[in-house]
RNA sequence: GGUCGGUUGGCCGAGUGGUUAGGCGGCGGUCUGCAAAACCGUAUACAGCGGUUCGAAUCCGCUACCGACCUCCA
């Protein structure tokens, strides 16, 4: 029985879906101004991993993740500039050519990352009229208010009919106390009042009509409209990192609510944050790493670079809902454990079935599954997973021995959780052959037969040349073994 | 200031009222001409102070420190 941790209940619960065997899922995804980076690989393998899951459950999911490229703003209500029309200004380029490229980056980024692609991925530019529409229904229920070519979610109104900070845990009075007031903010009733509707000022680029003004969506609308479109008015899961939990989400519940007369959503999911050397890793701090220069180790902070499952698996390592802190270190560890789980995997293929077991693989099965029944536990998972690889390495040695049937569930049960669930798979090696490969076989045939000679002293200056080289040299019996470094 | 979360061995990171998490690194061993790789084995821990308990790192309280949200953010 899946549990998953409710962000509405703080606590874990069982995960049942509206209308079995459907689920439906909609999980926050990027604003496309920028490179994507680590956090956005959070956020992306946590819910592929719930994905994948849940299919492997035999779910029938719908997963939703949208393309947020409408611009929302940047600074406050009224100096603020549309994000995406700030770049498009500094590089000279259509807002819509800077949402296409950085929307197919964020693509190639996660198609790298081995994570499947949602079932829809609606973009908010393309589902203006739906927003408005959906704050017309907000405006018609009496939770909103026109003002000066804008309309305003009307908070304390809500507030008094339902309660704004469920999510969050916060109090209306406690927000009035804590919101910052900001200059220019005098359309609005409140400060805490937030925008459905926005006016564009002259400068701002992305703009359409509207009954109330040529404008743009305020920031939370557009994923209550898009939710709903193509989950319905209630549905299971809604996922997004913990930054989004307020005031985003808290929006959201409020604006739906506000609209539907009831809340959408059952289970609120949030994955947490990375850190770089205890701090938050965010684009306003200046220190997001991208996922390109971490795939091309082209960043002041990086020893080198790491492939992307080396990141899926350092992601996966730890479990979503606590911070993860980054680190060359941390990552190299976990890039060397996944390797050895790969070998490990590896080696199961080599085992030759013997009459009797002495392991029995449905323990692995069986542990492996309660560890992601408990609120998708992969670092437990994986521990579990390490403990199959050593028990493969003793049958392997002739210590132990499987069955042709527990040979063949061995097999089954490593390909699901590693290929099919933790969406890992093996990189393939660059098997270029070129006259550099030819060259070292031959050098290395050369040691060879001086080491046949017992000429050690030149076998190994080859073989420390060769090292210096980025090459490295392994003795097996009968011949050698080589690999770039 | 308000709200919430955290503090685990050299590093990353699970979990738990009494039993080895796991990975990386270290150390020892097997293998090797020597290495490397691989495999096997192994040590080091639960921020501090009180309390509850037969027993707490695990529950409760206080203290210290760290972080997140309260402005766009995954």
């Amino acid at each position: 029985m899946l549990k998953i941790y409710n962000t509405l209940s703080r606590r874990k619960e069982e995960f049942k879906p509206i209308k079995p065997p459907h689920v439906g899922m909609y999980v926050c995804g990027p604003t496309v101004y920028g490179d994507a980076h680590l956090g956005h690989a959070r956020a992306a393998i946590t819910f592929d991993l719930l994905y994948r899951y849940l299919k492997h459950l035999e779910y029938k999911v719908r997963y939703v993740r949208n393309i947020t490229d409408v611009g929302h703003l940047e600074n406050d209500a009224d100096s603020g500039e549309d994000k995406i029309g700030k770049r498009a200004r500094l590089e000279e380029l259509e807002p819509m050519e800077i949402v296409q490229r950085y929307t197919n980056g964020y693509h190639h980024n996660m198609e790298q990352l081995n994570t499947l692609p949602p079932d829809i991925e609606p973009h908010a530019s393309g589902h203006i009229i739906e927003q408005q529409l959906f704050t017309e229904k907000i405006l018609k229920h009496g939770y909103a208010y026109e003002s000066n070519g804008s309309v305003y979610f009307d908070v304390e109104k809500y507030n008094h009919d339902y309660h704004y900070g469920k999510l969050s845990g916060r109090k209306l009075e406690d927000l009035i106390s804590n919101t910052r007031n900001l200059e220019g903010q005098e359309e609005k009733r409140h400060p805490y009042d937030f925008a459905l509707w926005k006016k564009a000022t002259p400068g701002h680029i992305m703009k359409w009509p509207s009954r109330w003004s040529e404008g743009y969506p305020g920031w939370h609308i557009e994923c209550s409209t898009m939710s709903t479109k193509y989950l319905g008015d209630s549905f299971d899961i809604h996922g997004g990192g913990m930054d989004l939990l307020f005031p985003h989400h808290e929006c959201e519940i409020a604006q739906s609510t506000a609209a539907l007369g009831k809340e959408s959503v059952r289970y609120w999911m949030h994955n947490n944050l990375i850190s770089i050397n205890g701090q938050k890793m965010g684009k306003s701090l200046g220190n997001a790493i991208s996922l390109n220069e971490l795939f091309s180790g082209d960043h002041k902070l990086l020893e080198k670079a790491y492939s992307p499952m080396a990141i899926r698996f350092f992601i996966l390592q730890a479990h979503y809902r606590s911070t993860l802190n980054f680190s060359n270190r941390a990552i190299q560890a976990s890039e060397r454990g996944l390797e050895r789980l790969f070998e490990g995997m590896e080696t199961l293929e080599k085992i030759k079935a013997a009459a009797t077991s002495t392991y029995d693989p449905e323990e692995l099965n069986k542990k492996c599954l309660e560890a992601l029944d408990d609120d998708l536990n992969t670092p437990v998972l994986i521990s579990h997973l390490f403990e199959g690889v050593k028990q493969i390495h003793l049958i392997a040695s002739g210590k132990g021995n499987l069955t042709a049937e527990d040979l063949a569930k061995m097999k089954k049960f490593f390909a699901t959780f590693v290929y099919d669930i933790l969406g890992l798979k093996q990189e393939e090696k660059p098997a270029q052959e070129s006259v550099a490969d030819d060259l070292i076989r031959l050098i290395l045939d050369i040691r060879m037969e001086a080491k046949k000679k017992k000429d050690f002293e030149t076998a190994d200056k080859i073989r420390n040349m060769l090292s210096g080289l980025g090459i490295v040299v392994k003795d097996v019996p009968g011949g050698y073994e080589w690999e770039h470094k």
